[in-house]
This record gives C-alpha cells, structure tokens and sequence, in this order.
DNA sequence: ATAGGGTTAG
C-alpha cells in the first residue's frame, strides 16, 4: 500500500453540510488535492482562525477541532503572513474543471449584464458611428468605408475605444474587431496603440473570445504596444473569466520577465481568477501575500474575490476571517461582499448564521437582492430545507423582487427535486411569460426531476421540446439522461444518448464516467466496472471519490444479482435491464467501426458484462475474485490520495453485509480502519459484541454523523446496522436505530399507529420492527389501547434506487411473517402492512410474543452476556 | 477587477 493517507475523521460529502472542517474539497477529490499532502489536515482550521479572532465565540458546532501541534504561534496574528499557504498544491488540481467550465460560463455569457460605459470622452461623431456600424449585418464589408467616413471626425483612442466597448456590450465581437484592426492602424503613438489594445483584450475576454484575446495580446507584444500593465491585466482577467484560471496565473507570472509590476487591477483580476478557477484558498493566499509584500493595497474588489474563493469551497470561517479583516481594514463591505459572504457560509452548511448576516445587511443600507435571496434559496435547499427555501421564496416575491433568470432555475430545480411538478410547471410559464426564455438549465433541471421519478414519458417530451427551442443539449444534459436511463435499467436509451452525446462531440468528464460505473456497479457487474475506472484513467480523466465509493458499495452484489434472480417474484427489472443490454450491444455492433474507441471499449464492457450474466456457475470463485478486485480498488484510491468521506465508510460496511464469511468482512474492516479509525472502532467494537467498551466512542461519532445533511446521515446508520444485522448482532443492531431515531435521523419513524420504514434499509428497518413492536407491547402491558389501525410503510425502499424494486417490503414480510405477527399488505398499496389494533394487541399478549420480539448479538463478548441477555429475557432463573 | 442556478456515490 502507498503512504497511509491521513487520518480524516469523518468527512462529510456535501460543501453544504460541512459543519467542522473545510473539507467540501472531499466532494470533488481530482482537483482539491492539496490537503491531502498535509499530515494534519485540521491545521487549516488553525491557519485560518489565526487571522483574527474568531467572530464567534466557538460553539461545539462552530468550533475548530483542535490541531495536534500549532504551526502558526510564531507567527504575527494580526498579518496575513499567518496564513500562508500549507506546503503544497498541484497545479493539475484544476486540470478537469475544464468540463464543468465550458457550461457554466457559456450560459453565465448570456445572462451578461451589459457593463456600460459611462465615459463620456467620446465625441458625437462617435456615437453617429456607432449606430451606423450597428445597422450593418455581422460580416459586412462595409464597416471599414463607415470608419473611413468618420476618420477625420473620429478623435484618437477614446473615440475607438468607445466604439469598441459598445460594439462589445452588443455582442457584436467580429465588428468590434474591425474597429480595432482600422483603428489600430491610425494610432501613431505607443501609448495610444496599447489603449486600444487592451480594451479590445477586455472586451473580448467579456465575451469569452479568450482566444481571439489571446492573438490580439501576442500581436501586440510582438508590434511592441502590448506590453503594458493594462494589456497584462486584461489578459489574465480573460482567461479567468473563461475558467482558463491557469493560463491566467501563467500570464500573470510572465509579467516579471517583461519587467512590469503588477498593480491592484491586475491582482484583482488574477484573485478573481483563482476564485473562478476553484484554486485552493492557501494557494491565492499567497498571491495575496504578494501583492501585500509588493505594497499593493487590497480594496473592496480584492477582498470580494477573496470572499468568492472561499464561497467555492464551502471555507465559511476563513470567509468570516476575511470578512472581520475587511472591517479591521476600514474597508466598506458592498453588497458583493455581503453576498458572496453568504454563499461562502450557505455552501459551507451554516444556514442559520447566514441567515443572521443576512438579517444584518438592512442596518449597514444594504438591501438582499435576487441574488442575496437565490443564493439563501439555494442554501436552504441544499441543506435539505426546502420549506425554509421556498418560504425565503414567498418573501421574496412578497418585497416585489424581481425573479431573474438564476433565481427562476435555482427555485424550478427544488420543485423539480422534490417532484412537484405542476409548480415547476408554472414556473416555467412564469418564466417565459416575463420575457425569461428557457435555457439549458431550466431543462437538466426539469429532466433530473422526471428522471428521479422515473417519469420517462415525460423526460422524452421535455428533451424533444429543448431540441425544438434550439437549446443546445450539454454535457450536464447528457450525463443527466445517461444516469436517468441506466438507473432504470433502459439501457437502450441510455446507449442512445451516449450516442448522441459523442455526436454532439462532447467529452465524457468524471461526472459521466461516475454516473456509467454505477449503473454497472448497481447491476452487481463489479468487474467491468472496475475496468471503466481503468479505461477513464487512461482517458485521462480522474476518478473521484464518488467514483470510488459506487465501485466499493458494489462489492459483493453481483452473488446478490444472482440471488435476486433466483427469486421467483424478485427483480423483473434486471432481468429487463439485461435484455435491453443485448439489444443496445446488437444494435451497436452494426455501427462499431464507426465509432470512436472510447464508445467501443464501453460498449465493449456492457457486452461483456451483458454476456458474463448468462453464466451463472461458480459464484464462490467470482467472490473471491472481487475481493482481490476491490483490494486493488482500494490501493488505488490510496495511490491517487483520494480521500474516503463518509460515503466511503457506509460503502465498506455496506460491502461487509454482503460478506458470506465474517473473514472478508474483516479484510473490509481493515481496509476501514486504514481510512479512519474512529469509524473502525465503533464498527468493529459493535460486531465483536464490545458494546459497552464502544459506545461512548460510538455516540460521539453519531454526533459527528448528525452534522451532516439527513440522507448522508441516514445511509451511515442504514449501513451499519444492515451490516451488524447480517453477522447476527441484532441487539446491537437494535441500539444503533433506536439511537437513531432518538436522533431523528429518519424523520418520524414512529407514532402508536404507523411506523414508517421507507428511509430505512433491510436491517435497519427489520431492527426497527422489533423495537416498535416491544414498544407497543407496553403500550398493551400499560392497559391503554391500540389505535384501530395499524401500519407498516415500507416504500420502495431507500437502498435501491431501481423504482418499484420490493426488496424492503419483501424482507419484512418474511420477518413479520416469521414472528406470527397478524399484518398483511394492504390492497391499494403494496408497500404497506396494516393490522388492526386488537389483533396485535392479542398476539403481542400470547406467551411466546416476548422472546421472539426481544433481539440479541449471537456473537457476544463473554463478560457482556449474562449482563446483557439475561435480563432482555426477562423469563430465564439465573 | 467583484455576487447567485443545473450532473455522479449515500
């Protein structure tokens, strides 16, 4: 194994409900490696609050966790200097940004607010000029003769470079480059040729024509005007803007060699840069040291960008530092500051306290905006608060602020998520009724919400709509539908639009990989999956920690497959699935040469797997086969120094309840205790039956566990007790879901009359069965009665994601019917069990109720079993 | 030179 990775506690997975520590940097592992090389992560809280005196005092929710050793002590508090940097970075940590870039701002470019000038400098001329350049079609020849018309009108560079300006505020770049080519022309003077310079850099950079910036640039240092601060500056803010934040560092650290010093504009625009770029905080912390070393002096903007690395990451106490030192400085705080500040602290998972800074802004004459209230939406949204969103919502429409785009597809997405469809609907309507067209956006929103519902009716009518309103599909659209359609076992559709979406000349980025390996993964073919993970490493595209954590919860349930099959009433949609995977390989075997190698050697892994399905024999050799495939799996992760999250731990503990042998669940285990030994402990302490020795460690991890958001959370418990549940350590598979419900991990599990398992896994829910019957038992034994009705919901099932997959509900019946309990399915829904209260009431009173309810470990720790069984009997004489 | 939205693991 490589060198051990460094001990991470537990990581959350969400930006958004990292309560402790600025490890959203987990979520997208490729490119936030930084950390990773540090042997005490949690020294970044230190480094970090060393900048000023926390603005809180530390609550247990708030508070840092303290560092094993200081490393900033010697050094001056009140300075930046405190915080530079941890000792490494990788410049490839924005490597594969590239994917997500291109989208996110194309569709930011259409939106662009028009920067208008409001330089009056210009002359009438000038303006007549304009309108007359405007009226001509896009590549008219005749632009020049309008400007040879004007020249003598024209005066010099500020009349030029209004006409570019506005010509760039039109979108009309091509124009704008004519004007530049004849201006640059007249202009005898240096000084005059570089102004025109780098305002056309500029404009074009806005229009995110970097590479037409980059000729106009290169042509300008190479005809002697371009080596300016300006054209410099101008550059590196091109590039930023279009996410190429590494060229912008590269072109920023070029100006040295042409002896020219960087000055608050371009520091800004570098800072800015690296925000947009997702660079690590640590790493522009040192720009920033620069800058302060060099006796630049950073203002509001400098410090705004600051603001927006940390809202990237997720980094809300290191934005509250900057935020405190922008006050300590005498630097007013805008309505930028305030915004960026809150989307720093909501992605950071602290909606309360954004919601106080937000409740601040009024007494500082700062109003929350669309953008204050979307960023708050979007918040409350990700942290699993929709009523609070939407409510935020309401008041917002109630002040009569105007919706804007972002806010209408940040608000559209929630009703999409939470299947509302009708309101999504109307907003959509909405939208388009206030002159809002629909853009991509608004539908991979729509389409996400469909396909979690498994509404492909209506995914095929949304997707023909968008070609039809000629927005273009994009990555994100296709990973989308990809994902959609292999959850559901539509393999020919997804094949489909893979197809389409190498058509479309798209690159396939981590995302889609991820999203292809689980659809394999979830169909127990572990194996091809691995060699996915192999084939987009060749691609050179890295895998991510969620890549990882499908391949290691997959462990084992290829056996599980095959179980399922056998079962006479089980699993309708794999065997689905598996025919329409032979129909998609037939289909594109015809067309196999054509396609490129990267489709075949995908289409060539569903064929095998497809065809490795037929074959049922020797289970036992496959098992032992995966378990040296998922050995490796975890070497690799250790390689790449991909750091497990949470996600992670419940992944290996789901993998161990698919053990046959409580050896390979040890060789699991151990592979958990590299990542994580608190996790380990309580894990494993609780299997070997050391219950009472574990459970202060468990329930401080259970406190950690709370933090994070409730479907991460609930998936931790889900996987424990599913695993403690499957080695016969009922009891204590029971404490840990009572545990659990005490903490409100799976919302409202239980009143006297129904109890709702649909959040639950097998074990978890059967534990839980046992639990809510004991307790209505004492209802019984108290003398009060039961309700009339009685329910058990089962839902489809939280742990499959294949709608109308019974696996809970069949468990259950077989528990239920096991013990003699009087329940059946209900007719109009068959994810439910009812009873009636009498009923229950007389079983529960027969004789031999009590012990088959009352659950115990099998495997116990020798001094823990007269202590612990003995007295759940409540029947046996000592 | 500055702010907000959509995809993958559970």
């Amino acid at each position: 194994m490589a060198s051990t990775p460094p001990h991470c506690s537990l990581t959350a997975t969400k930006p958004y409900q990292n309560h402790q520590y600025p490890h959203n940097h987990l979520k997208n592992n490729n490119h936030r490696h930084a950390h990773q090389q540090n042997p005490h992560p949690h020294h970044w809280t230190s480094h970090k609050v060393s900048l000023t005196k926390p603005p809180l005092a530390p609550s247990p929710r708030n508070a840092p966790k303290p560092a094993a050793t200081s490393t900033t002590s010697t050094q001056n508090p009140n300075s930046f200097h405190s915080l530079s940097p941890l000792p490494s970075s990788k410049s490839e940590l924005t490597s594969d940004f590239s994917g997500r870039r291109s989208t996110r701002f194309v569709s930011k470019l259409h939106l662009g607010r028009p920067k208008y000038s409001m330089s009056t400098r210009h002359s009438s001329a000038a303006e007549e000029a304009l309108q007359q350049v405007i009226q001509l079609a896009k590549d008219d020849k005749s632009l020049d003769n309008i400007l040879l018309n004007f020249e003598g009108r024209l005066c010099g560079s500020d009349d030029y470079t209004f006409l570019l300006r506005e010509l760039g505020n039109r979108g009309e770049w091509s124009k704008a480059i004519r004007c530049f080519d004849f201006a640059i022309k007249r202009e005898r003077r240096k000084i005059d040729q570089g102004k025109l310079a780098s305002a056309m850099i500029s404009i074009l950079g806005r229009l995110g024509k970097v590479e037409l910036a980059k000729n106009i640039f290169e042509t300008a240092l190479e005809e002697g005007y371009g080596n300016t601060v300006y054209a410099f500056s101008a550059l590196v803010s091109a590039y930023g803007r279009s996410g190429y934040c590494n060229d912008a560092i590269r072109v920023f650290d070029s100006m040295k060699s042409y002896n020219l010093k960087p000055n608050l504009v371009t520091y800004n625009a570098v800072i800015d840069a690296c925000g947009k770029g997702g660079v690590d905080f640590n790493q522009v912390v040192v720009i920033f040291d620069d800058m302060l070393k060099n006796g630049v002096h950073p203002d509001r903007i400098t410090f705004n960008s600051l603001l927006a690395v940390c809202s990237r990451g997720g980094l809300w106490e290191a934005a509250r530092n900057l935020f405190s030192e922008m006050v300590n400085r005498g630097i007013d705080q805008d309505i930028f500051t305030y915004n960026t500040l809150l989307d720093a602290v909501c992605k950071g998972g602290q909606m309360d306290l954004a919601f106080e800074i937000m409740a601040e802004m009024p007494a500082k004459n700062l109003m929350p905006n669309v953008v204050t209230y979307s960023t708050m939406i979007d918040g409350y949204a990700k942290a699993g608060r929709s009523d609070d969103a939407l409510n935020l919502f309401n008041e917002m429409k109630f002040l009569g602020i105007g919706l804007d785009r972002v806010s209408y597809n940040t608000v559209l997405s929630i009703y999409a998520k939470l299947g509302r469809f009708e309101e999504a609907l109307d907003l959509c309507k909405e939208m388009e009724s206030s002159g809002i067209r629909k853009d991509v956006v608004t539908y991979n929103a729509l389409l996400g919400g469909y396909g979690k519902q498994g509404k492909y009716d209506e995914i095929k009518r949304v997707f023909g709509k968008m070609k039809a309103d000629r927005v273009s599909p994009n990555l994100l659209t296709y990973s989308t539908l990809i994902d959609v359609y292999s959850k559901g076992g539509m393999y020919k559709e997804a094949m489909e639009v893979f197809r389409e979406f190498k058509k479309a000349g798209l690159k396939a980025d981590v995302v889609l990989y991820s999203a292809l390996i689980d659809a394999l993964c979830k169909n127990g073919l572990v194996e091809s999956a691995v060699s996915l993970l192999d084939e987009m490493t060749k691609e050179g595209i890295k895998p991510n920690v969620v890549t990882y954590n499908s391949i290691i919860d997959a462990f084992g349930r290829s056996s599980t497959v095959e179980c399922a099959v056998d079962d006479s009433d089980g699993a309708p949609v794999l065997q689905k699935g598996a025919s329409n995977l032979n129909y998609a390989v037939a289909v594109d075997n015809k067309e196999g040469e054509e396609a490129g190698k990267e489709d075949n050697q995908i289409i060539k892994i569903f064929g095998q797997l497809a065809a490795e399905k037929g074959g049922q024999s020797k289970k036992d050799n496959r098992c032992r086969q995966e378990m040296l495939c998922i050995l490796g799996v975890f070497h690799k992760m250790h390689e790449l120094e991909i750091k497990p999250n949470v996600v992670t731990f419940s992944a290996i503990l789901n993998a161990c309840s698919r053990c046959n042998s409580f050896e390979d669940a040890s060789m699991l285990l151990e592979e958990l205790r590299l990542f994580d030994n608190q996790v380990y402990g309580v894990a494993h302490g609780l299997l070997m039956g050391h219950r009472d020795n574990v459970w202060g460690q468990a329930q401080s991890l259970f406190d950690e566990v709370k933090l994070m958001d409730s479907s991460t959370a609930s998936a931790f418990y889900n996987a424990l007790t599913d695993m403690l549940w499957h080695f016969g350590q009922k009891r204590g598979a029971e404490l840990v879901v009572l545990e659990g419900k005490r903490r409100q991990v799976w919302e409202n599990v239980w009143s006297d009359s129904c109890l709702d398992l649909h959040l639950m896994s097998s074990g978890a829910a059967r534990a839980m069965v046992h639990s809510w019957l004991l307790n209505i038992r004492s209802v019984v034994y108290e003398g009060h009665e039961l309700p009339k009705l009685l329910s058990i919901l089962t839902g489809w099932g939280k742990h499959s994601k294949v709608v109308g997959d019974g696996a809970l509900r069949r468990a259950i019946e077989v528990l239920l019917t096991g013990m003699g309990a009087p329940f059946w399915v209900a007719k109009c829904n068959l994810g439910r069990f009812i009873s009636t209260g009498p009923m229950v009431a007389a079983w529960l009173r027969e004789s031999g109720t009590l012990k088959v309810l009352v659950l115990h470990d099998d495997r116990n720790h020798p001094e823990n079993v007269r202590f612990h069984q003995i007295p759940n009997l409540q029947m046996l004489p000592l």
